[in-house]
DNA sequence: GTAATTGCAAATACTTTGCCACGTA
DNA sequence: TACGTGGCAAAGTATTTGCAATTAC
C-alpha cells in the first residue's frame, strides 16, 4: 500500500475511526488523483463504485473533515470538493471556468505572512486559507472545448 | 441614489440590460451590505422581498455575473455567495467557520505577483483569484456563540 | 411594437438523514 | 459483545427552468 495512504489511515485510526475497506479506498482515490474531488466523482470512481454506497462516501467525507484529515472546498461549482490534507503540504489551485479543469499550483504560497498578521490582529483561532485562481485555459481559449 | 449604485446600473445599461426596479434594488442591497450574500439572503432582504420573486433575483444574479458586474463565490457554504465587483476594488475575506460571519480584509492583497506569473506561464485568460481565510473568531472561541 | 424581464410553479441537483443490518475492535 | 459503519430509500435544501404575462426601450 502507498505509504501516504498507510500513514493517513493511521491518522484516522488515531482519531478513533475504524479501518474499513471503504476508508482505505477513499483515501487512496483522493491521493492518486491529487486534486480536489466531488462526492459524486468519488462515489463513482473505480475503487469506490464497487466498494460502497454514495451515502457511505458522504459520511466518510464528513467524518474525515471533522477530524482534519480532509478539507471541504468551495471552488464555484454547485457540488462541494474535498481534498486530502497531507501534513506539511499546502496547495493552491488553478481552475478553468470553461472546462472545469483543476490543477494544483506548485509555486510557494505568498499568503503565509498575511495569514500570520491576521491571526495576531484578529485573534482568530485555527486559521487557514484557501487561494484559487480562475480563468480560461489555453485550450478553451482556442475553442478546443466549448464553455 | 448612491453614486456607486448609479454608476453600476449604468454599467448594466452599457452591457445591454434593462433598467428595472429589481436591478437597482439588487445592486443597492449588495452595496449597502458590503459583503458577499447568498441568493436566499438577497431575495428575502427588505429591499428585494417586496420587489420581486426569488427566481427573478436568481436570474438577475446570473445575468450580472455573466457581464462581470458581480462575482459568484464559493465560501464553503452550501449556498453560493455573490459580491458586487466595483472597478479598482478587490477584497479578500475572513470567515468564521463557527458562526459564519464574513468580513472583507483591508490589507493589500499579496497575490498579484503570483497571479501575474501564472498568467504568463500558463497562458490562462481572464485570470482572477479568490482568497479566503477561515478560522474561529474570538467570540466563538470564547463560547459566546455555539458552533 | 418587440424583445427582455418577471412570476409562479414545477423540475433538478446535490446533500443529508432514518433505520436496521453488519463488521471491527 | 458493543458500538462505529454501511446500505437503501426517503426527505431536505438550494438551484434552475418552462411558459404565459408584463414592461422597458
Amino acid at each position: 500500500m502507498n505509504p501516504v495512504v498507510k500513514q493517513t489511515v493511521e491518522r484516522c485510526r488515531m482519531a478513533g475511526l475504524r479501518r474499513t475497506k471503504a476508508l482505505e479506498e477513499l483515501i487512496a482515490t483522493l491521493l492518486e488523483h491529487d486534486r480536489p474531488m466531488t462526492l459524486a466523482e468519488l462515489a463513482s470512481s473505480k475503487r469506490l463504485a464497487e466498494q460502497c454506497d454514495k451515502a457511505t462516501v458522504f459520511r466518510l467525507l464528513q467524518r474525515l473533515a471533522g477530524h482534519g484529515i480532509i478539507r471541504r472546498l468551495g471552488l464555484h461549482e454547485r457540488a462541494a470538493y474535498f481534498t486530502l490534507l497531507v501534513p506539511g503540504k499546502h496547495s493552491d489551485y488553478l481552475i478553468c471556468t470553461s472546462c472545469g479543469s483543476i490543477e494544483a499550483i506548485q509555486a510557494p504560497c505568498p499568503v503565509h505572512q498575511l495569514e500570520e498578521e491576521i491571526r495576531v490582529k484578529t485573534g482568530f483561532r485555527n486559521l487557514y486559507h484557501e487561494l484559487e485562481f480562475f480563468g480560461v485555459c489555453p485550450k478553451c481559449a482556442r475553442g478546443e472545448r466549448a464553455g
